[in-house]
RNA sequence: GUGACUGUAGCUCAGCUGGUAGAGCCCUGGACUGUGACUCCGGUGGUCGCGGGUUCGAACCCCGUCAGUCACCCCA
């Protein structure tokens, strides 16, 4: 029989990388928290219908990355591919949207059925903010803000770089991208097969192409900032002014498009040189229209996602991991003794609750085992050998090239361990 | 979905124009030792991704398939 294997783009975090995960979730639950965000959690499956109303139709990602399938009922459910479309249908599902302003935060595995390559998985985890019923710039800065604080924190704000684009209301957007369709119509035989699937379903994605040809064959076409109302523009601009104040540096890129429909107004991502191909750290902007599109009454929106591997491998590029987290002490138990050896380790841990206390089980000699207390990084070996034991004592010895070594009684031993952990 | 490259012990890799596999690390037994690491001696571990084909004979050549990596596409 084959042997069984991990499907393909869905990855194992595994012990040696839990712990650069875990400062990476733990530095953006700081900085979620100092802004006074709240949690949501919602779940991973969904009605297909959800998605494709709110990503859009014609994107990639309903199109061709979905994971769909009927289930017992016969209704059409799809693994969530990005997180806002069901952060909103939660919150408006309750309530929490009408009139009201909230701030939330979430995290979790998103999927897309794309071929893998690196920074991008087919199980994917993301954090996402949004932030609802706030009409003004203010709450894109803060935004952006808020995600600049967890570069700080990580320290990895040298290595990004922040690019800001208008994309104007969706019936500005939908004007542009006629004029933008019947430019490129006059030009059809320069257009790549990418350009020409797009020309009609969703021509303002033509813009972000890499194919060169395509892009000086747009150098001549109209301008969407030519189409964006004053208003606006007046909103992007107070944007610019707000991060200038915040200390926050950005390019206004206009060919920054993004994906997914809902989007309007001012849109943003974080990009970094670091990771090959994948430059996209964090993106996001504004969806004032999205809510009601699902059913909800209008209500403005903004919100970002970032995807938590390209953090991860970030950091690991960058040489910005955390050390591995290390054992307080390791109990190495002689033969016959291993009832007392359990209640040492109880005690132990009773007395130093945030220390790691590890027990030798099983059997091995004891110089194998103070090789594996070694091994693990501990701080100190408890010998707890028979003889010793007998008379009521242990030995302490310190796992460094020194090998201090003292005699305690057992009843001590949790104080004694106590004041060297000091 | 397309393309390029890769797939030999738990890990990192050798294996010359085809003659049925090796090293280092890890693990483990022993010697030495400050009950670990260092040094020395020994040991476990591989139907060479899988399935076909060519050949007297395939890890090596051919076809297919699966997986990995990177890129395109797209996005976090």
């Amino acid at each position: 029989m084959a042997k069984l294997q991990a499907i393909r783009g869905m990855n194992d975090i595994l012990p040696a990388q839990t712990p650069l995960w875990q400062a990476v979730e733990q530095a953006f639950h700081r900085v979620v928290r100092r802004f006074g965000y709240q949690e949501i959690r919602f779940p991973v499956l969904e009605q297909t219908q959800l998605f494709k109303r709110a990503v859009g139709e014609v994107t990639d990602i309903v199109e061709k990355e979905m994971y769909s399938f009927d289930d017992r009922n016969g209704d059409n459910l799809s693994l969530r591919p990005e997180g806002t479309a069901g952060c909103v249908r939660a919150a408006d599902q309750h309530g929490l949207l009408y009139n009201q302003q909230q701030r939330l935060w979430y995290q979790g595995p998103m999927f897309r059925h794309e071929r893998p390559q690196k920074g991008r998985y087919r199980q994917f985890q993301q954090f996402g903010v949004e932030a609802f019923g706030m009409a003004g710039p203010d709450i894109d800065a803060e935004l952006i803000l808020l995600s600049a604080d967890l570069w700080r924190e990580l320290d990895i704000a040298s290595a990004l770089t922040l690019q800001i684009n208008n994309i104007g209301a969706s019936a500005e957007r939908r004007a542009y991208g006629e004029a933008l369709t019947a430019y490129l119509e006059q030009h059809r035989e320069q257009l790549d097969s990418d350009a020409l699937n797009r020309l009609y379903s969703n021509p303002l994605r033509i813009l972000d192409s890499k194919n060169p040809d395509m892009q000086a064959l747009l150098a001549a076409a109209p301008r969407l900032a030519d189409y964006v109302s004053a208003e606006s523009v007046g909103h992007f601009e107070a944007l610019q002014t707000l991060l200038t104040d915040g200390g926050i540096a950005f390019e206004v890129n206009p060919r920054l498009v993004r994906g997914l429909d809902y989007y309007n107004n001012c849109v943003f991502e974080w990009v970094t040189d670091s990771l090959g191909a994948q430059g996209t750290v964090c993106g996001g902007g504004r969806y004032d229209g999205l809510v009601e599109q699902l059913g909800g009454k209008p209500t403005v929106a903004a919100g970002f996602a970032m995807g938590a591997e390209r953090l991860v491998l970030m950091l690991e590029t960058l040489g910005k991991e955390p050390p591995m987290p290390k054992p307080a002490a390791y109990i190495v138990v002689g033969n016959g003794v291993s009832r007392e050896a359990q209640a040492l380790a109880m005690a132990l841990r009773a007395a130093l609750p945030s220390q790691g206390i590890l027990c030798h089980c099983g059997g091995g000699k004891p110089a194998s085992q103070l090789k594996r207390a070694f091994a693990l990084g501990a701080r100190y070996a408890l010998v707890l050998e028979a003889d010793s034991c007998n008379a009521g004592e242990l030995k302490i010895r310190q796992l460094d090239d020194d090998g201090n070594e003292l005699r305690v009684s057992l009843a001590e031993a949790p104080a004694r361990l106590a004041a060297l952990l000091d």
